[in-house]
DNA sequence: TTATATTAGTTACATATGAAACTAATTGCA
DNA sequence: TGCAATTAGTTTCATATGTAACTAATATAA
């Protein structure tokens, strides 16, 4: 029987990869988002940049950029807003002045405190309907596909 | 030992699942997208659509943006700059003539032939570096991690 | 009927995002 | 030295996106 529209092999976008992937990466981001954006106001960017200082602390722009895989543009207008909103310490480096050193200020990391216990216990959601051998899955197959994609 | 960040249990970004999903989506994505941008130029929600009515023809842009997984501003958007570029037909309901009655004009069903088998091939090369066991994992975990989001 | 509520889709506004051009500081090398 | 190339970060511009307000058609029910 011919499919309806001459291909050779159809596409069902229900079941396509990249599809699934996305939907559930978008609405993922949307309940944690949800979780706090009253409360907080965080971009995405904003939102990695706390997580990222809360994590290690004297970083500059390009290398918060690089651990939150979002580029450099992204990550100069997160640092100038959550410096606008005392979030967050701009000091500029002796070695080379162009380079920023980034510290989250007291109250960004009071920030960062309260949205750690958020982002886990929605994590905690999601991973504890799963078998450990579906987790230890899941962990397996994303860095496999990351790795994939990168050399694709 | 204290945590640097005195929180009861550390988030680690690269660990964190919302965090990996969203990355390796956003690459995808990207990666497909660069396939064909220079020849087409379509936006996801284009890319959707078109790919939604290559499938079913003759839905309303509810319809559509139902089974894209977007918002109804979206899939007009998408929808008027199809039709702009003869992309796609829209007739009116004779029922209701609120409603639009979508379908891909040649034009746009030539595109859809096109895109389908550079979207499949790489999703086979993702795939193909997985084991039928990681593969049906995959797909499961996927459906899992769906409805829980769902009940959330 | 006719007023009221609902639904399909669009428009307006505010904000987000990405690419490319730009500024300023630093490095490399003739 | 001093000039070209590189690098960190910002700004600009063109587009994309989401929320809310809107228009027009339909359904409901007094």
């Amino acid at each position: 029987m011919l499919e309806q529209n001459n291909a050779i092999k159809a596409l069902k976008l229900k079941e396509f990869l990249p599809y699934r992937l996305s939907v559930l990466s978008n609405r993922i981001s949307r309940s944690i988002t949800e979780r706090y954006e009253d409360k907080f106001k965080l971009s995405t960017a904003e939102w990695r940049t706390v997580a990222i200082l809360g994590e290690e602390s004297d970083l500059s722009a390009a290398e918060v950029a690089d651990r939150a895989a979002m580029d450099k543009v992204a990550i100069s207008r997160a640092v100038n807003n959550l410096i606008l909103h005392g979030r967050l310490i701009r000091d500029f480096s002796e070695d080379d002045r162009r380079r920023s050193v980034l510290a989250l200020s007291d109250k960004g990391r009071d920030i960062y405190q309260q949205i750690v216990p958020l982002a886990l216990s929605y994590e905690a959601l999601l991973l504890d309907e799963l078998s450990r051998e579906e987790n230890q899955f899941l962990d397996s197959i994303l860095e496999k596909l990351y790795q994939i994609q990168l050399n694709a």
